[in-house]
DNA sequence: CTAGGGCTACAG
DNA sequence: CTGTAGCCCTAG
């Protein structure tokens, strides 16, 4: 596949909004092949439809079938499935087969259709090819389900569950861990060379060498980071302003596009780094091409600028946000957020008002929790314990992560998981100066949660 | 050991 | 003042 062909199917995929091309459809038109490049751009595509799909409020087997595809393409890849992956799949099963529960009674409608083609059909074969998406959760459902088609009570409560919001909480979860791995796209990696070339030039004098002068290319590639960054968000801005309905996306946490939110701003600008850094040595093939995409890019970006009231930045937000859009579809990550700040009783019960007065939030049937919903109270060490013996604690001096660190990492999650341990075992040489905790955390920010 | 809240330094 | 990055602390 052509260079070009690839940035632009990339480009398209990573935007925000692009109501005409169907991802599914731009790739199959594309006939990607299975290179590692074709198979990145084949899971954006996944991700995009999936994120659309979210933004719709559409929940439905079509999710199931994107969720398929995904693990598909991430075994190719020879990743690890994400916890996060396997919960969306059972959970969006779940809300498949709730969906067919409106009627009081379970032999009313096409709720023993539903339970034939999700869970016998289509999960059977999960099964039989013993795919991973086959969890302990997911078995749960089955047999609840199953069960409620004879237990009238069982079939009551399920139907009046709240299984939207946990099966969006891990959509969304799925959406922003798997942009994280895919780090930046392209057309933005062409954009920071770029920036770091001129910027080298500008230096003159200076040492270049990117080792030796490592503050040198941190400096620019830091100046680019904000650039760029701003510019996207302020073209969000503007998009928002032309009637959409964003303004969750603002803090990183709007499903519609997690990929520009917590992840295209710190964490792309982030690993940005590393494909400035290590492609500014060596790869001159490009080079033409490179020049010409990028200045396009920066131009457009600098027009958009131009349009754009400056005072519309991501620091300031909601207040417009909430009334349409649709369906559930802001609220479960506005949700998380703030429970993980420690408030979030109202959001919580607000959450779940919205479809359905019974919900069982206890879990009382089955022992299935919903997974972090209403935060208990924050709270705290004793005073007595911090105050008592003010041991000043030397800390660490602080070191920020290089791009290979944060290369690493990413590679680390795709092959081992939540594994911090693995994960730093695995590459001992680099992480030697990193926790597992640390390895967490950097993570978490680089996911944006 | 991991998850998640908190703290500190720092930049805008 | 606010947001971010890195580090620390603690519960489970």
């Amino acid at each position: 596949m052509e260079v070009i062909d690839q940035w632009v199917a990339e480009f398209i995929l990573r935007r925000q909004h692009n109501p005409r091309v169907a991802p599914i459809n731009l790739i199959s038109a594309l006939q990607l092949g299975d290179s590692s490049d074709c198979i990145k751009l084949k899971v954006s595509s996944v991700l995009r439809d999936i994120s659309n799909s979210l933004i719709r409020g559409t929940i439905d087997e079509g999710m199931l079938d994107l969720l398929e595809i995904l693990e598909k393409l991430l075994l190719q890849q020879h990743s690890l499935l994400m916890e996060s992956h396997k919960s969306a799949y059972s959970w969006t099963a779940a809300e498949c087969t709730l969906r067919f529960m409106w009627p009081m009674f379970a032999s009313d409608g096409l709720f023993t259709e539903a339970l034939e083609r999700i869970w016998t059909k289509r999960i059977g074969i999960l099964k039989e090819s013993g795919s991973d998406l086959v969890t302990h959760d997911l078995l749960k459902w089955e047999t609840d389900f199953n069960k409620a088609l004879e237990e009238h009570e069982l079939y009551q409560r399920i139907r009046e569950t709240n299984i939207r919001y946990t099966a969006i909480s891990f959509l969304t979860q799925l959406l922003k861990e798997q942009w994280a791995l895919l780090g930046s796209s392209s057309l933005e990696s062409v954009a920071q060379r770029r920036f770091l070339k001129r910027k080298a030039v500008n230096v003159e004098g200076d040492v270049v060498d990117n080792r030796g002068d490592q503050s040198a290319v941190d400096e620019s590639t830091r100046g680019l980071e904000s650039d760029t960054v701003d510019v996207i968000n302020e073209q969000r801005g503007e998009e928002d302003r032309n009637g959409n309905n964003r303004e969750n996306a603002n803090h990183g946490e709007g499903m519609e596009c997690p990929e520009n939110d917590g992840i295209d701003n710190g964490n792309a600008a982030d690993e940005e780094h590393t494909m400035g850094a290590q492609e500014q040595e060596h790869e001159p093939s490009l080079d033409k091409g490179d020049k010409t995409v990028a200045r396009e890019l920066k131009d457009y970006l600098l027009e958009i600028q131009r349009h754009i009231d400056p005072s519309i930045r991501r620091g300031e937000e909601p207040n417009t946000a909430i009334n349409h859009s649709v369906d559930v579809t802001p609220q479960p990550t506005r949700v998380n957020r703030t429970a993980t700040r420690g408030q979030d009783h109202n959001e919580a019960t607000q959450q779940d008002n919205v479809n359905e007065k019974g919900s069982d939030s206890k879990g009382t049937w089955s022992s299935r929790i919903r997974p972090r919903l209403p935060t208990p109270v924050p709270l705290n060490v004793s005073p007595l314990k911090k105050g008592g013996l003010a041991k000043p604690h030397v800390r660490r001096p602080k070191k920020f992560w290089t791009p290979e660190e944060v290369e690493a990492l990413r590679e680390g999650v795709k092959e081992y998981g939540k594994s911090w341990k693995d994960i730093k075992n695995g590459n001992r040489a680099l992480f030697s100066e990193r926790t597992e905790v640390d390895l967490k955390d950097k993570w978490r920010n680089l996911v944006g949660g």
